[in-house]
DNA sequence: GCCGTTTTCGGCCCGACTGTTTTCAGTCG
């Protein structure tokens, strides 16, 4: 849909870009890119904002840039910006997305006659661009961004990239004079997808680190003293400081990086300038003096009179002012789940609607009861709507919710419930008949067929799913798989607004390439109220593990305990449910 | 162009890397 935020962001990144080609003020540049930053990162649709006259409320966005974007909404255009953009090829607002291609480089190639992203491709391969008077170095500069650029969809699921990160961990932990090893980065902060593999350390011993870290089993090669690639082909980079200064390391190369420019910022109004060794205070003659080492981050934090906000909130969304006003939520905790409620088993089925667990409910009990959940939910596919009848359907549920109810019978420590994953069909009516949901503990509802529909279409399956007195839960409500497919553009305020107003719950899905909703989407829906589920949708009871990553993503989204239902004790998660 | 418990004018994050720069420009996180 044209007029997303992440359009406008582009379109204001544009505007900059021909600024600085045209020479213009420095600051005028810096402001569209701030504005265009901001609006990638608002979760909330800017076109909404506009709509009910919030513009200002988005930071960076004055009257100037108001202004321009009620054109731009209003017409579909704007005057001014198309002037702008006009005085410079088409082209480089395009290749300026390319890593390591900024606007003076994406000129220069436009100057060489390169005619599109795909084209740039073509002259890179072909030695075009070098037999025109291009360095060779900064041609493979521009290649390897290009592949990066290329390739941006295959960056690494976080669990994939944790799994690996916990083990170079252990490995730094017992390194010479360690005394502390961190994640760094997109990893430490928990985003969904992950570039490189970095870490910090602290040592007194800080070459020896090194020089053990370049024997970590796995390594391929050594590129350089900070850097290793792993066989996988996976960048691994340390850094290690001293002991003393280390809560500075940690937090400054944690970033993210909008969350560090303004914490700079706000930091210079007080006199302070701080960087990766610590915090300096900056005297009269606006020279930096007196330079505060920061043991830990919380220190850090300290010097600059806030509160620390997780790792995971560091992304300038509004978790510096709350952290100065000592309001930062108490976030969700991993040790705080009671309970899965979202599990496949391998019970038969002779006409499956999607793809069955492969182990027994009888392994999943036992596995939630090693997890010291209190309770656990069995929620299989129901048999297809389309291949089976009406009766078999409802024979099939009977068939299991017995054998569900012999095992609860047997199981002290952990609670059974007896749930199913139904489909939403595409006119937003479920795959199984009421008199069968009427039988379930409770029940997940999510769709896992025509996720191509337009916007509107979703939204009308959702609410109508939710309009069932039976559904409790919608399962990965986006529908993203990531790498492979987009999220619904739904209406998601509306359905939020929705749930939230009729005890409707969003599942926080922690399945490797869904981490659905989103950390974006959940934050919105706490605005609305929205209750939530963390289930992993585990299909073996290895994947039970996975729950950390749905609580990461929670926690990404500002989710505190009292928001997350399976973190209830039994007595108020079954009064909830209604079940005994 | 944006922004304001030290400013409605005069500031605007910080440092590293890379290339070919003999003191800086471009780009990145």
């Amino acid at each position: 849909m044209k007029g997303s935020n992440a359009d406008i962001a582009d379109l204001l990144h544009s505007v900059a870009t021909s600024i600085t080609l045209s020479k213009g003020n420095f600051f005028e540049i810096r402001a569209y890119n701030n504005a265009a930053d901001a609006i990638e990162h608002s979760t909330t649709e800017v076109r909404d904002l506009w709509q009910e006259g919030k513009l200002a409320e988005v930071p960076g966005l004055g009257k100037s840039i108001q202004a321009h974007l009620d054109e731009y909404f209003k017409t579909g255009g704007v005057k001014h910006f198309e002037t702008l953009l006009s005085k410079h090829p088409k082209v480089i607002y395009e290749l300026i997305k390319v890593p390591g291609i900024g606007p003076k480089t994406a000129l220069e190639l436009a100057d060489l006659g390169v005619k599109s992203f795909d084209d740039l491709g073509k002259k890179l391969d072909n030695g075009d661009l070098v037999k025109k008077g291009f360095s060779e170095k900064i041609a493979e500069k521009i290649k390897s961004g290009f592949l990066e650029h290329s390739n941006r969809d295959n960056r690494m699921l976080l669990p994939y990239a944790q799994a690996q990160a916990d083990k170079i961990l252990e490995y730094l932990k017992k390194g010479p004079g360690v005394k502390n090893a961190d994640p760094l980065g997109s990893l430490r902060r928990q985003v969904a997808t992950i570039g490189d593999l970095d870490f910090a350390a602290s040592s007194d011993e800080q070459e020896k680190v090194y020089e053990y870290f370049h024997k970590l089993p796995g390594v391929a090669t050594v590129k350089d003293k900070q850097t290793v690639v792993l066989a996988s082909g996976v960048h691994v980079d340390l850094l290690v400081g001293k002991p003393e200064s280390y809560g500075a390391l940690l937090q400054h190369f944690t970033g993210g990086k909008n969350h560090n420019i303004k914490l700079r910022t706000n930091a210079l109004k007080k006199g302070l300038s701080l960087n990766e060794e610590g915090v300096r205070k900056i005297n009269r003659k606006g020279e930096r003096v007196e330079l505060v080492p920061t043991k830990t981050e919380e220190d850090f934090y300290k010097l600059l009179g806030m509160d620390m906000p997780a790792p995971e909130m560091r992304e300038d969304a509004g978790e510096i002012e709350a952290a100065l006003e000592h309001k930062l939520p108490d976030l969700i905790e991993l040790k705080d789940m009671k309970g899965d409620l979202h599990l496949h088993s391998n019970f038969p089925i002779e006409h499956p609607s999607h793809g069955p667990g492969i182990d027994s409910i009888a392994d999943i009990v036992k596995k939630a009861q090693e997890l010291g959940y209190e309770y656990v939910g069995i929620s299989d596919h129901p048999p297809a709507h389309r291949t089976e009848t009406k009766e078999g359907i409802i024979e099939w549920i009977e068939k299991r919710t017995k054998v569900i109810q012999e095992i609860k019978a047997k199981t002290k420590s952990t609670r059974v419930l007896n749930a199913l994953e139904i489909d939403i069909l595409t006119d937003g009516t479920l795959s199984v008949p009421d008199e069968a949901l009427k039988t379930l503990d409770y029940c997940i509802a999510g769709i896992h067929s025509g996720h191509r529909s337009g916007s509107g279409d979703i939204t009308k399956r959702i609410l109508r799913a939710l309009e069932s007195p039976y559904v409790d839960i919608i399962s990965h409500p986006s529908g993203r798989l990531i790498n492979e497919r987009e999220s619904y553009e739904a209406d998601w305020e509306k359905i939020f607004e929705y749930a939230g107003k009729n005890k409707k719950i969003m599942e926080i899905n922690s399945f490797p390439n869904r981490l659905d909703l989103r950390d974006d989407l959940v934050r919105m829906a706490l605005k609305y109220r929205v209750k939530f589920v963390i289930d992993t949708d585990a299909h073996q009871v290895s994947e039970m593990g996975n729950m950390r990553y749905g609580v990461s993503v929670a926690r990404r989204g500002w989710a505190t305990k009292k928001d997350v239902l399976n973190t209830w004790e039994w007595k108020e998660f079954a009064e909830w449910f209604e079940v005994t």
